[in-house]
DNA sequence: GAAGTACGAGAAATCGATTTCGTCAAGAGT
DNA sequence: ACTCTTGACGAAATCGATTTCTCGTACTTC
């Protein structure tokens, strides 16, 4: 059919009524029954689909809201942009996926083009905690922060109780029988990898350890730098013989840095952050402490619908338990 | 400052000039040193970001490409997008990432929005065969098919030699000493599974396969398709003791069939199509096809931006090969 | 010195849908 | 019988930036 553009005005024209009665149609609004079936059979006849970008400028509002993530390659933020995107999708959103690479720089481009394009709402995976959202708060859009916090008392968040999953990873370890237990955590800038870290101190201290930083290691939540840092302790002169590490990528790397050195997860005591759904952590004796990755997404867009739909209540952090799969095995 | 709306009026009042001058000003029109400054001064001071949904409505286009994925938690499909992503950031476009869960009707209602959005063009991974793409091309919105062609002569497409693949995977485990080498392959509707298959079975044919399809199996392209085909060829009565599995995460499934009785990856030859990042297929005997999933996404953005940038010619398809990585180990 | 050429810049039209404002007519209320 | 609602719907304003169209001034070129 027609590859040419069909308007408003081109139905209104077919079906003799005005280009307002073509929008109330298209938008639920009071027509007679007459006029509503004239002005669908003329837009079915034109095929006629409305101009979003026009309809936008009009309402100076859209139905797509922006997920802003630091790595679309690590599995725990796919699962929750899958989260996001089925919550999202039922009411009747689109969702946009922005990749930022951990750049502050991209990060702030996307939160510009999400004001600039008149998106309903931001999800956002704070790169760093330089993440600024002042702009977006400024014009009253919606914001829900997810992972991370952003450390301010007026933007919702969707966290996990990092502190009491590094604890329990910890423990864990000390209960299986590990006596010297290393950590491997993020950036010290980053909210999620100091917490880790405490909870993992908390349980040191209770089982006699030095609270010294021989046996703590920041890295930078990417694979090498898990492989690295496994490496560094390994060389130790009194090394670990077990170690938690604060997120997935790492502990790929770190399981690397293990086996170049001829030990396994059997020998040599290791719980995570965080699955990594195909590389079997737990088939391979990992202790794994669940991150509930997709649940999180979900969270974050039930907040940001309810912001969405004009709650303006006070912020609310909402915070997930990290289930224990540490029992296992 | 201003948490309210700045428009081009407002800077152009501040700077004492008009508004269209002040569109030059931004779109690098020729105007006078004077007013540039002034203008400049203006938008500085009163923080002005100009709203792109009014721009896109005038201009009819916008430097945003859409990314349609059947699956969002594959990570073929994530390095793709990353190669996708990687060029269209450095040519300036943005990428909006569009997950269709396999689902024909998403996928319809993505490109309902490309094209509705004024996007720039289209990079599509079709969900199956049914694919249509015709809307598109009747608006004359550039295209590109990747992974697999849409059996168009008008569209650009980029795939891989899937049936070399095919052929090279089942003869490196014939060369290793198996004897009988059984397919699971994706969906019989789906050209990458066919071709996949059909190279597996010109091997075959090759050591004296019977050529029948007692050892081929189609299933879904998903890990528990795959877990559930290797199961059933572990039951017959004369099971092979090798498959070339058509994609990681089928291969994953069959992996876990395989431990599920006992057997290892070293005692029943694996070849599979695409890695899985994390899942250490190589550490664990498996040889791999090596998919360029970034290359494929980096050549697909090519392609669509020689399209924007108003290349007409024919439809070009682009075959990128598979690296082997099957002698290793 | 007259005619021709550029160039900077403002006024106004434009993109396509939504929404406000009024008008007109039919039904309700007194 | 007359005013008051109420509902459907067209004309026109609106959203914010871009893009003609036009005009006045300055600079060439014979």
């Amino acid at each position: 059919m027609a590859g040419a553009k069909v308007t408003i005005y081109q139905v209104a024209a077919r079906a003799g009524v005005s280009p307002a009665t073509v929008s109330r149609v298209l938008n639920g609004a009071r027509v007679s029954e007459e006029s509503e079936r004239l002005v669908r059979a003329a837009a079915e006849e034109l095929a006629f689909t409305p101009d979003r970008t026009a309809r936008r400028l009009r309402r100076q509002y859209s139905e797509v809201i922006a997920l802003i993530i630091p790595d679309i390659e690590n599995p725990f933020f796919t699962a929750l942009a899958r989260g996001v995107e089925n919550r999202a999708s039922a009411a009747g959103y689109s969702v946009v996926l922005c990749n930022t690479d951990d750049d502050p720089a991209r990060e702030s481009t996307y939160i510009d083009i999400a004001l600039a394009d008149h998106m309903a709402g931001v999800i956002l995976a704070p790169a760093d905690e330089a993440s600024d959202v002042s702009r977006l708060v400024a014009r009253k859009r919606p914001v829900v922060a997810v992972d991370r916090s952003l450390n301010r008392d007026d933007v919702d968040a969707v966290t996990v109780d990092n502190r009491a999953g590094g604890l329990s990873a910890a423990r864990s370890l000390y209960a299986a029988g590990f006596t010297r237990v290393a950590c491997i955590t993020g950036p010290s800038t980053v909210e999620t990898a100091q917490l880790r870290m405490e909870g993992w101190r908390q349980a040191e201290r209770r089982h006699g350890g030095a609270g010294g930083d021989e046996l703590l290691r920041y890295a930078d939540y990417r694979v090498d730098g898990g492989r690295a840092a496994m490496a560094e302790l390994l060389a130790l002169p009194e090394p670990p013989d077990a170690a938690v590490v604060a997120n997935n990528l790492m502990a790929a790397g770190a399981l690397d840095a293990l086996y170049d050195v001829g030990l396994t997860p059997a020998r040599f005591g290791l719980a995570v952050f965080g699955d990594l759904p195909h590389a079997s952590f737990s088939r391979q004796g990992i202790r794994v402490v669940d991150l509930p990755a997709r649940e999180l997404g979900e969270a974050a867009a039930n907040l940001l619908l309810d912001r969405i739909a004009g709650d303006d209540g006070p912020a609310r952090t909402v915070v997930l338990h990290t289930d224990r799969r540490l029992e296992s095995r």
